[in-house]
DNA sequence: TTGCAATGCGAACAGTGTTCGCGTATAACC
DNA sequence: GGTTATACGCGAACACTGTTCGCATTGCAA
């Protein structure tokens, strides 16, 4: 007798293998959800799955590889919510990547940010909040400690999930670019990056190659880096003996300033 | 025969005990330089002082109380670099906090930044950024991944220890708005923070009381933030597939940039 | 059917944080 | 001075960790 008829090009013993695979990947995902990348326990999700914790490194070599693999897995699904707030136009991740039973992301319970670039913008930047502050196990995993030996490899899994992350970011900046409504701070402009940042918004992500001049990478990367250092202050509880009741109002207040100081939203009267 | 002459009014029991505690802080701290603050073992704590891993629960009485000491002194480490940059007038911490031999901050390798308030700005928010690309395991230690069950004591030597970062990281912005040069950006203005930010810049850090508008208060906190963000994403490494060559041409242009929307340099001609 | 590779498991190893019980040296008290 | 209580340090032990090894068993291909 010949070969089973194999059923969607793989064997069942491929098939087997990536559904456990899958099986791993979401138990790892709620040991981290519940007691943080440091509390992830090999033989914990060993036996939610019901296996030897031996068994396990027959799928994975290394705890660590298992943190790797939750760390690309964590970018992907930001950086879908961040898509799906601003409204790009990529129609998610690669239906065979999203290897983690997540739920869809669902639209923020703030404005729909269907038109005007500030609205896409301020959504954006409020689902990386949103996001940080529903995962925060997770946010901790992509952005808190490095492990201290560790480089992610140049063009892995997880460096294309942090460059989604950033495009997705960037796309409602760099759709007011080209409308030219984006004002590039004068003391970025005599910034002189060179080639260094160009991978950061091109290959495959689609925002549409190489035009973009580096003092407007240099202002995405700025505009990053304000909105997530007050998310991380305030996830990491570094603002929690500041703002018992939570420092909403203050984060919101900063984007609206954010957006003025890029010229998005008109300038009020001094 | 009465009891032996006390030398500094202990007895020289009490001093074995402070000097040996000392060793096992600077000991840990060596330790946390170079394996990071998850490398830190407590048999390797006790290898270096030369005790048995038993004794030092003599001394602390966990592995994590080890660590909080350590951030303690982390960020009083910080902030007196801080403060220094910035010329502040508080003399250090009290003496006999400084438990850790930590050598003495020396003035950064930038400007004195003696006079301009505009430069001192500058040298804080440049020293934070050196403190932590000098200490990265150190900063990763006080701004990474909190441990997920744990919050600070609301009084204890942690929440002091930042909030004299904080001070000192606002206490150049503090003189700018003593001198009226300070310009609050108007999205912060309508923000009702009310009484619950009050203690960051209060009480001994010696910042002249409660007389801080809440939009000034705000203003710092964001202030803080951009440049932390900054700083996070750079020592996390999550700048190096964009800067091979170093982001600090990226990090200063931010920080006149953001010196100028504090209204401290002049406004370039547009 | 034979053979090979994939899969899972129990046992084991080195290492971890932490506790316990034992001595010993030091300080305080009479 | 002697006596007593306390602080200190240590080795052994416990429960736990990540990881490896050898042995079965199972599924697939020739």
């Amino acid at each position: 007798m010949a070969t089973i008829e194999e059923v969607g090009g793989e064997g069942r013993r491929a098939r087997q293998r990536r559904a456990t695979m899958r099986e791993l990947k979401v138990a790892s995902l709620d040991e981290v959800r519940e007691h943080g990348a440091a509390g992830l326990r090999v033989r914990s999700v060993a036996r939610r799955v019901g296996m030897s914790a031996a068994g396990v490194y027959r799928y994975v070599s290394s705890r660590e590889e298992l943190l790797t693999i939750l760390i690309a897995d964590g970018y992907h699904d930001l950086a879908d919510h961040l898509r799906l707030a601003g409204r790009g136009e990529e129609e998610g991740r690669p239906p065979d990547s999203p290897v983690t039973d997540r739920p869809a992301p669902v639209v923020s319970t703030r404005a729909p940010a269907a038109g005007d670039v500030a609205e896409r913008a301020r959504a954006v930047a409020l689902a990386y909040r949103r996001w940080a502050i529903d995962h925060p196990n997770e946010f901790a995993l992509l952005f808190g400690d490095p492990i201290p030996g560790y480089a992610a490899p140049a063009e892995g899994p997880t460096t294309q999930g942090m460059r989604r992350v950033g495009a997705a970011f960037a796309e409602p900046l760099l759709a007011a670019w080209r409308e030219e409504r984006l004002r590039v701070h004068r003391a970025l402009s005599s910034l002189e990056l060179g080639e260094a940042l160009a991978p950061m918004t091109d290959d495959a992500v689609g925002l549409g190659g190489s035009g973009i001049p580096p003092a407007v990478h240099a202002l995405l990367l700025t505009t990053w880096g304000r909105v997530h250092g007050q998310v991380t202050l305030e996830v990491f509880g570094h603002h929690d003996w500041i703002f018992p009741a939570g420092c909403e109002p203050l984060f919101e207040a900063e984007v609206e300033a954010l957006l003025t100081d890029l010229g998005l939203l008109p300038e009020p009267a001094q």
